[in-house]
DNA sequence: CGTGCGTTTGATGCATATCAAACTCTGTGG
DNA sequence: CCACAGAGTTTGATATGCATCAAACGCACG
């Protein structure tokens, strides 16, 4: 693209936060941005990592593909977010595949750019290392939560999450704001398709959710939060 | 501790690489070094970060606690490796506890150091930062783990990573150089200590480990691996 | 020599996977 | 515009891996 990308773009970005307008241009001038139609790949787990990603709009899946092909998602990444940020933890490959959830637009910056922003930016740096701090901690967390809690509660916290970073309002509830499948939720939770029809439609019945294909609709935060802490009375 | 630490305690160390010694010098003035018996901990699970660490020697425990008193092992600390670096993560708090597994010697910075560390001497921070990454990429493959394997082939793979990374070689076998329980394996691999001592016994009759209180030696690590790709004929 | 922590082993139960099959949208092509 | 195909979902029946409950054992240390 040779049109020169407005920092309006990014401006309001948490990533960009404490910015001057100048620098803000300074990055923009190093990146690029492109379309990825749904379901296409943005990079593949285990290729060479060749650039950093920053989400501008839409939804990803990022996965794990294990030897014998099964599939974990490791997380979702919403709108203002970086990924694929290999070469901020000094990684040769990319760990895990990345997949358009709906339609995104992406700014996308070589590798060989990261030192100079990361030097220059000292902002840009210490944000792309506070994102991955989180990430090792909400990572961790999940790991707490698969050693001590039963599928129900996992798959309500997951919901929640949902909910909370890439919920829309709708009447009557929110909407986790992308498709998703039982079989995607259940990916995310160390369950399968099954458990998770079972659950949702349980949940439906005490009113809790409302669901369809594709789609979930939280209709009772609260009561689902109970759920999460193994709390509500049977 | 008034007297000047020498620079050779730190200067094989991997985190170090690089370092002229002037600037290990440098790093070392801002330091000082403490003693941990046994058992007892160098910080506690959601207590304000006020330093970050690098063990010199001993073993160290990091374990998360659930709001109802579970315990889960994150990850055991080796010698010449960074901890509790909340600061380079922009964490206010410490996320985990940390346990002395044998009595220890650590290095400890001030977390108002951090940043004129990280800028003075760039190479430390990198590495500060691929240490991370490890972590958060070793805490996705234990999240796939759990998710797609059994309690068999995860025991299994956490004990051969324990003798991989703290491993010492004895007659007839290598073993785990710091004392450890059959609970311990169980919270490092969501699972009880009942499973894990049966599996454990089970290994023993077929060969593959010598175990006995707190302690474990493989001697057949071959075998060892085979069980946890679940491809040993039964 | 006793006391307690770590370990072993057996019996039982349950949560959740697995196997199986039918049902229902939703988008597509004739 | 209708019919079909395929993907996603639901629901039932069965199987099983592992936790849980329970008790005894043995070694190490005071």
């Amino acid at each position: 693209m040779a049109m020169p990308l407005d920092r309006s773009l990014i401006s309001g970005l948490p990533a960009f936060a404490g910015l001057a307008a100048g620098d803000l241009d300074g990055i923009l001038a190093a990146a690029r941005s492109s379309r990825f139609a749904k379901d296409s790949e943005i990079f593949a787990q285990a290729t060479e990592a060749e650039s950093f990603f920053l989400l501008l709009s839409g939804h990803i899946r990022v996965v794990r593909t294990t030897p014998d092909g099964e599939q974990v998602i490791a997380r979702y990444i919403n709108e203002g977010e970086l990924f694929g940020i290999a070469v901020a933890m000094g990684q040769k490959n990319y760990p895990a595949t990345a997949v358009a959830a709906v339609d995104c637009v992406v700014l996308c910056w070589p590798n060989a750019a990261w030192p100079g922003l990361q030097s220059q930016f000292p902002a840009f740096g210490a944000n792309a290392y506070q994102t991955i701090g989180s990430r090792l901690q909400d990572t961790q967390a999940r790991v707490v939560e698969m050693s001590t809690q039963q599928v129900e509660q996992r798959i309500a916290s997951a919901v929640l999450r949902l909910i909370q970073q890439s919920g829309r309002k709708t009447e009557g509830g929110v909407e986790i704001d992308f498709p998703i499948t039982r079989q995607d939720i259940a990916e995310m939770t160390g369950s399968t398709l099954h458990t998770v029809s079972r659950l949702m439609s349980a949940w439906e019945e005490e009113g809790i959710v409302r669901s369809g294909r594709q789609k979930v609709t939280v209709t009772n935060p609260h009561a689902l939060m109970l759920v999460a802490e193994n709390r509500r009375r049977k």
